[in-house]
DNA sequence: GTCTATAGCTAGATAGAC
DNA sequence: GTCTATCTAGCTATAGAC
């Protein structure tokens, strides 16, 4: 393949960003030493330096990628033209098939709510990533609030049930020890992610979605 | 009063316990110092020392009083003899007050899930707050299951139910700036907190609950 | 029970050779 | 682009006077 490598994006850049990924996941911003970040990619910390001005940003770049990973997950489902009902069934499902697709995006996405202060000290910072998850709960909410506008869902508070969403996806793969000893077996195994899938649906469907029968 | 006094309790010991949640909760173990307890508390660092041995007992326990205190007021809703339905109820309402009543809570129990790894670096700890997550936890799997066993349930996964009531509420008390601009009004002001029983109720009795008419 | 002083270590970040 | 060496500042924890 001789135009494979147009892009070397640096290599070294895309190994620093997986290991901090990983490691910001396990034990949070201020958990996590650059020392440590740095032997796991095999560079030297100074070098570290080279590809990211402060631990900030490479922080702020590891949670930017992460919500744009799941962003292009959920993006089919939140622009479809499908009945309303269908549509959540689909958010739903683009929305599990995202935080199962690597272990490390629902405990970064739920650190980033609040974390902001531990990451950074001084209060002016707007946050890049901010935006893309603005865009995702946006979505969310657009959903929700068209299928009652429409007749489709009961009338429910679009805000409580995006947030019900949000916990029930985002929060339950970011148990991990205490999920895998809830459910009796590993969250992130084929079988309890379809599992996850089909529990969800069914609340939603008896719980929100209005029976046109 | 005169026997009001009888136990002390050290009283820098409660405010240590006191300011030590408050910034706990903020920024996590690994984000606070004992220096910044210290001077909310207007002790010297040193002094903590003579009452909690190390950082991660003291952190140890702030997480067990939050925890206790968790389960207290979901006590009367899980030993009640209720029909099922209406014990499921009086859980959601008392888990909502809960998490409601401290701001601190909700954040503690969700970083206690996924800091252990942050506030334990060697493997080999039991954790005292253990027992307490887990009889509370046991309590609500108890009762989903029992609800289901009785038929007052639809066949719900007792695990899955579970997961999805502890995302509900403690994730949603948990999500603050980004809950309150979700919702478009503060999650901790007495409307949003009783609005969030209304829709969580309605959502688990058309949901979850068995209709018998 | 609280303090000052300090030990011992690690953190994020910089300088400058190669 | 990677390295060694180093700076400054912070950390947890201890020693020992009061």
């Amino acid at each position: 393949m001789p135009a494979a490598a147009i892009a070397p994006t640096s290599d070294s850049r895309a190994k620093i960003l997986d290991v901090a990924e990983s490691l910001f996941a396990r034990r949070g911003y201020a958990g996590v030493g650059l020392r440590e970040v740095a032997q796991g990619v095999g560079l030297s910390k100074s070098s570290l330096f080279h590809h990211f001005p402060t631990k900030l940003d490479l922080y702020q770049e590891v949670l930017a990628r992460v919500l744009e990973r799941l962003e292009e997950r959920c993006a089919p489902a939140l622009h479809s033209r499908a009945p309303h009902a269908e549509r959540l069934e689909l958010l739903v499902d683009a929305l599990v098939d995202g935080l199962a697709e690597h272990p490390t995006t629902a405990r970064l996405a739920l650190r980033s709510l609040f974390e902001e202060d531990e990451a950074a000290p001084h209060p002016a910072r707007p946050a890049p990533y901010d935006a893309t998850l603005a865009r995702l709960i946006q979505g969310f909410q657009r959903l929700v609030s068209e299928g009652v506008a429409a007749g489709a869902f009961r009338p429910v508070s679009a805000g409580h049930l995006t947030q019900t969403l949000i916990g029930a996806t985002v929060y339950h793969f970011a148990s991990a020890e205490l999920g895998e000893e809830i459910l009796g077996a590993p969250i992130f195994s084929a079988d309890q992610v379809a599992e996850r899938k089909r529990q969800l649906v069914a609340l939603l469907r008896s719980g929100i979605v209005r029976q046109p029968a």
